[in-house]
DNA sequence: AACTATTTATAAGA
DNA sequence: TTCTTATAAATAGTT
């Protein structure tokens, strides 16, 4: 180019080699720069030298990163993916198990029966069935408990009433609260009070059987 | 550089600066490979034009991800660690909501329900309730449609048979089979023969209210 | 790092 | 797009 043509192969003279890898260096970096702003354009430039130094050059307004994510879009490649291949594939199967786990339970809220097996549903619904069975066992204990504890309260303040009657030295025989009965305490489980034990199972059994009733007049027109 | 010189401004015309671009990029490819060979170096160029054409120079033996990689190296910047991040995060987010619908699956299966709050227990209870009748009416139409496949069939054996004893010539009164009858059809759904359909109304009935008041017994010396 | 002869790149036109 | 060419810019070899 200069004071006689060179061939384009390696320059032997190691000197002479790092001086020009720095001119021309830094030729094509005032090039990028030029192209960068006549033309509007983006440029990323990347060099390693053979001392494996590193010298890039990036147009204003950008970010090699930027450039990373962006060249990975155009040219379709994932290059994480090699790294993060592992995490991808468990955040995949994550996805498949969490979607089976949310159509199993849609399935027990009696939904999607429509691809279920018959065998799957007969074992679905004496499953779900034992399950109510659990539940309302469960139910009924905690009342129980509710129940329990406030006899406790109650009778402690009969206990603290009469003491106060025996220190004021009355002698009422009755205190104004009598011996505790059942329909009394429908109120600290949160039904109304008109709704009283007999109607608690009342309540427990009849739409039981007035479902599996219907269902089997139903039933009974299909088997007909 | 030629024919006059140019201001380093953007180039307004737009055919204009596309010829430029072009022109340019070849220059600059050009001398990243003049660079490559004499001085024993590595480069990597990527560019984007103002249309978002991406356009890419590499070194020969090398590839643009051994550049990210030594890049990153060189930098002392991890880029991939923001993608690492989300994913872990994501990873972290999937594990929970797993977690919890397991649980909830557990939950209406009768498992776990020491932790659940009265409200919740009740309502557990309807909605199980209700998906039993679901899954219920859902196997009942199930049966039903195999029946009426399986009628159909017989129905048309019958057909077939009638035709075959007419073309013989032969006039039995009644074929082998006589009419439908319910009982007939049970192994059809997977019963026993002596399990006929009114016994299917039984087995449907009897555990629930079994069960019911078994649970009510347990309820009454937990009341008492 | 500076110089400069010469090569190379390229802007404008075809 | 490609070719042409006058001219600007880059740079090899030298100091």
């Amino acid at each position: 180019m200069a004071r006689g043509k060179i061939q384009i192969k390696k320059i032997e003279n190691s000197t002479n080699r790092q001086v020009t890898y720095s001119k021309r260096r830094n030729g094509l970096f005032k090039k990028a720069s030029e192209l960068t702003v006549l033309c509007d354009a983006k440029v990323s430039i990347i060099m390693v030298s053979c001392t494996d130094k590193l010298h890039e050059y990036i147009s204003p307004s950008t970010t090699t990163k930027q450039f990373f994510d962006q060249y990975q879009k155009a040219a379709g490649i994932d290059l994480w993916n090699s790294h993060y291949e592992k995490m991808q594939e468990e955040l995949r199967q994550l996805k498949e198990v969490n979607k089976n786990l949310r159509r199993q339970i849609r399935q027990r809220l009696g939904d999607c029966l429509e691809h279920l097996g018959f065998e799957k549903l007969l074992d679905l619904e004496k499953e779900s069935q034992e399950a109510v069975y659990i539940i309302r066992e469960r139910k009924l204990k905690v009342i129980g408990n509710k129940l329990e504890t406030s006899k406790k309260k109650v009778r402690s303040a009969q206990d603290v009433y009469k003491k106060l009657m025996h220190e004021f030295g009355i002698r009422g025989e009755d205190p104004q609260f009598g011996m505790i009965e059942d329909g009394e305490y429908d109120a600290v489980y949160g039904y109304p009070p008109q709704m009283s034990a007999p109607r608690i199972l009342t309540f427990r059994l009849h739409p039981n059987n007035l479902h599996a009733t219907a269902s089997d007049l139903t039933t009974y027109a299909l088997l007909g």
